[in-house]
DNA sequence: GTCTATATTTGGATAGAC
DNA sequence: GTCTATCCAAATATAGAC
């Protein structure tokens, strides 16, 4: 079975297991408050080890982020969903987040971060934010065509409100979980802006 | 025209101008990544001037936060108002903000931060999200027994969702302003949710 | 590829003079 | 109330040995 792993079958290793760590070392602390110390010793070597495979900490960040991006294309694979469907999806990331904590703090944590002066994920975050509302624009289009929506005034408004809500409820939901029902809230917005029930689950 | 001020007349001068100072330097490179030095320097003062006003970087903090408080407190004033009033209110509060970026980038940055391990500000937070969610939830009830309400079912999850979209959207409008028009989605979002239009600007 | 050692800077905080 | 001087800890990054 030959994987299709590009650069390295087994120099990678490593690196692959310095991300890990500093993925959840940045969602815990912050990039800032976050020390290559720290993130070295967890990973069993010093900080000159880590520098090695990362020149500073900023690429280790940009690396982490890389990382996240491919797994999340990844995750999608098999054709991702259209029009309702894709609101759908987005419902059920909501409710799998539930269980995944250090990803949502890690996006939580660092795209607020990444507001700051300077700040190295600044334009990750922006092109993100680019890239999810185009996403969500595209489906409501496709949804419209469709005629399936009710709702069809002004769509790149009701992109950013479905993305925020999603960004809002994380932080509630970090600081309080039993306070937040993420999916179901999420859900419950969508289908009251759209003004349609979202298909059921796939 | 007697000051209501309480405890000194001219002595808390100088710890007000540093407490404006340090909410613009926390607002822009969030709480880790503010040093005293950079405050103190802006305060004209040495950053041992500083702490003779405030004993830690942890103490100041929390100053701010307090003086923030208070104002928002001040700036309701007149009673707040109950029912639907209170949620055109918010859409109001949304308008504003787009006029004070200072005020939505400290509370965007400091929220966020604040779910890290350790933070300081993470209990002001928890306890400020419980009381926008107590507030929201009553103005619901308000609005439900006034029958104004259509959608009554899960009020506070209805809160939850209201918080968090303008939560969200500050977060998109802070990194691209031009993509975002807060106000709007936040009053579209709200209708959509409740049912009705919002009363009118007061 | 990983370490030790170190350079360099910067951080928060304290002591004591004025 | 503010400063100078200082302490101590921690941070990122580099050089060079192994």
């Amino acid at each position: 079975m030959p994987k299709a792993a590009p650069p390295r079958p087994v120099g990678a290793r490593r690196r692959d297991e310095i991300l890990r760590i500093a993925m959840e070392t940045f969602a815990t602390r912050g990039y800032h408050n976050a020390s290559l110390a720290e993130i070295a010793e967890r990973s069993g070597l010093t900080q000159a080890g880590v520098l090695h495979h990362f020149r500073t900490k900023a690429g280790l960040l940009t690396g982490v982020l890389e990382l996240r991006d491919k797994s999340d294309i990844d995750a999608l694979g098999d054709g991702r969903p259209r029009g309702l469907g894709l609101l759908r999806h987005l419902v059920d990331t909501a409710r799998r987040n539930a269980e995944r904590e250090g990803i949502v703090r890690l996006y939580t944590v660092l795209s607020a971060e990444s507001v700051t002066e300077g700040h190295p994920a600044q334009e990750y975050f922006r092109s993100r934010y680019q890239g999810l509302r185009t996403m969500v624009i595209t489906a409501l289009e496709e949804a419209a065509e469709a005629g399936e929506l009710p709702a069809t005034r002004d769509l790149p408004e009701l992109a950013n409100a479905i993305i925020a809500v999603m960004d809002g409820l994380q932080v509630q939901w970090l600081l309080d979980p039993a306070a937040v029902d993420m999916a179901r809230a999420t859900d419950r917005v969508i289908t009251a802006l759209i003004g349609v029930p979202l298909p059921p689950e796939e």
